[in-house]
RNA sequence: GGCCCGUUCGUCUAUCGGUUAGGACACCAGGUUUUCAACCUGGGAAGAGGGGUUCGACUCCCCUACGGGCUGCCA
């Protein structure tokens, strides 16, 4: 019998059960003022806005929602980037939520590094960003109706008589989870203090979850607690506002790291106790560091802007993400359109995946190939604001796009193209790095000086060129190598650059003159 | 401790009971070559272990080992 999985794209009808009438609308209160927007080509202004919907549009909804304690991890990229993929490639919708509900650690500053993230991935979402915070008195609002129904209790147990509680357990080896002796507590004997609000769970039975990545999972009811939907100070917890938030907003697929695997049965007892239709779930593994590892700090790179910083264009970083924990056949390198074509929850794998920068790289490099040059350009001054050195000067610019041609191929990131670019970033004389400089010895030198009179009348073709050095190798009884490395070194002041015939080609013959002569004396 | 999830080449993965277990990255060897890169050819490389079920298991079931997650008035 095959391991049930489901996607929501076939069957599975979802009634919208709009049953609490005053099943309000979402917040519409932007989290926080739209930041200028960056110096981010290749990102549509309407990325940090309302994005205009498309006639195509299916009931698929999906949500990222992270909180606002830090960077955005990649891993949460890629959970972000597989709602998207999803939704875009169905005609649905992706929603942005902020879970800040936690006051003490949620930073605006962490909600426009994680803003700017998606951003520069190129994930836009639709509608206005919405903070679980702004939200509390409707996650209230529900708390009370569950107590109205029934399906909720006032817990008057302090945190220490909780505290004994499970210390108690503890040593005598029962289970910890916490039973409220005001569970069925009459009203009438509630003292006048503070309570919290907890969800009456069923005691026996199993709750169900059918994951479309994970199959079908069953918990024992006697596993799962009464958990706190209201905190004592009125504020609602995590566990309830999710649920209300993914109902209140329509998510019709909630896909999420498998650390929330074990929630979704907690979640789903509040679907059910609230008459809501549950979700589709799909819990995709974690992604980890090379060393099999939780993905942490020790491992270098965990925010997405550092990607960004270290060169790596967002095509690739999609590409490769996708990829990590997904697949399509034997489909390696694609393009967004195909990503979002092909992508669907089957294709999720179940175990975690580890993160192989020597792969992401090489996808990079085929995707910095096959880009336009005029997308190029504008990403590449990002990837230098983001990283934060100089920017271009406009000769640069023009430089850099007359040689992006020959360039291009050959890099991964964009440190190795600018690398190979410095024939037309630098300016004569050209100083040498210690490589070149030996290259540049008395003999080749003399070699170089006889190049120049037969290029100052040449036509200025690949072909003619090519012909010229060659015979003045040939005159030397040297090979085409002897002499290609001199000149290199000359042109570029380096010893990795284009071929020598396309650096001579876009800076043209004076300047190849000029850079041969500060190089012959 | 309890509950839940996972385990195919070094890495990402394909396979959805019958394949010489395929591809990609990486690696090694050779070729091409004006550097780097690219490119071409070839090569080594995998079903965690043990039980079942079956004519037949990488695929289904159980156990063990290992890894991960949850077990909060964090998210």
């Amino acid at each position: 019998m095959p391991r049930e999985r489901k996607t929501g794209a076939q069957g599975r009808s979802r009634p919208r059960a709009a049953t609490s009438a005053s099943s309000g609308p979402v917040s519409t209160r932007t989290l926080c003022p739209r930041p200028a927007l960056p110096n981010e080509p290749g990102v549509s202004l309407n990325a940090y806005g309302f994005r205009k919907v498309n006639a195509a549009m299916s009931d698929i909804v999906t949500r990222f929602a992270p909180s606002p304690t830090g960077y955005l991890h990649i891993g949460g990229a890629r959970t972000a980037l597989f709602n998207w993929l999803f939704a875009r490639g169905r005609g649905g919708r992706f929603l942005l939520r902020i879970e800040d509900t936690d006051r003490d650690r949620s930073t605006p500053e962490a909600t426009t590094a994680i803003l700017k993230g998606l951003t520069w991935l190129g994930l836009d979402w639709d509608g206005e960003v919405v903070s679980q915070f702004d939200r509390r008195e409707r996650h209230a609002e529900v708390a009370r109706e569950m107590l109205a129904r029934g399906h909720a209790y006032k817990c008057f147990s302090t945190q220490d008589e909780i505290e004994a509680f499970r210390e108690a357990a503890r040593a005598g080896g029962r289970s910890t989870l916490f039973q409220s002796p005001w569970r069925d507590a009459d009203p009438a004997d509630h003292p006048d203090a503070p309570f919290v609000i907890r969800l009456k769970a069923p005691r026996a039975g199993e709750t169900v979850i059918e994951d479309a990545v994970q199959g079908k999972v069953t918990f024992g009811n006697d596993q799962l607690d009464d958990m706190v939907c209201l905190r004592s100070d009125g504020t609602p917890t995590y566990m309830l506002a999710v649920v209300v938030d993914d109902h209140d907003m329509g998510v019709t697929h909630v896909i999420r790291g498998d650390d929330h695997l074990n929630n979704a049965a907690r979640q789903t007892q509040v679907y059910l106790a609230m008459d809501w239709a549950v979700p589709v779930w799909a819990h995709i593994p974690l992604i980890h560091g090379p060393d099999g590892k939780k993905l942490s700090k020790r491992h270098g790179a965990v925010g997405l802007e550092e990607y960004q910083a270290m060169g790596y264009p967002a095509a690739g970083m999609r590409n490769y993400l996708t990829r990590l924990g997904w697949a399509h056949g034997d489909a390696e390198f694609f393009s967004d359109a195909q990503a979002r074509d092909w992508f669907d929850l089957e294709g999720i794998g179940r175990a975690p995946a580890r993160l192989d920068f020597k792969k992401l790289e090489n996808l990079c490099g085929q995707h910095i190939a096959a880009a336009p040059d005029a997308a190029l350009l504008p990403e590449i001054e990002a990837f230098l604001e983001a990283s934060g050195q100089p920017a271009l000067s406009q000769p640069q610019k023009d430089g850099l796009s007359r040689a992006l041609y020959c360039l291009k191929d050959r890099a991964k990131t964009f440190p190795e193209l600018l690398e190979k670019a410095h024939f037309v970033l630098g300016n004569r004389p050209f100083e040498p790095d210690e490589k070149a400089a030996q290259a540049l010895d008395p003999v080749s030198r003399g070699i170089l000086r006889e190049l120049t009179p037969q290029m100052q009348n040449a036509s200025w073709s690949r072909d003619k060129l090519e012909e010229i050095v060659a015979s003045v190798a040939g005159a030397h009884g040297l090979g085409l190598g002897k002499i290609a490395g001199p000149l290199r070194a000359a042109l570029a002041g380096r010893t990795i650059s284009p071929s020598v015939f396309d650096m001579m080609l876009v800076i043209g013959r004076e300047e190849t003159l000029a850079r041969l002569k500060d190089a012959a004396v």
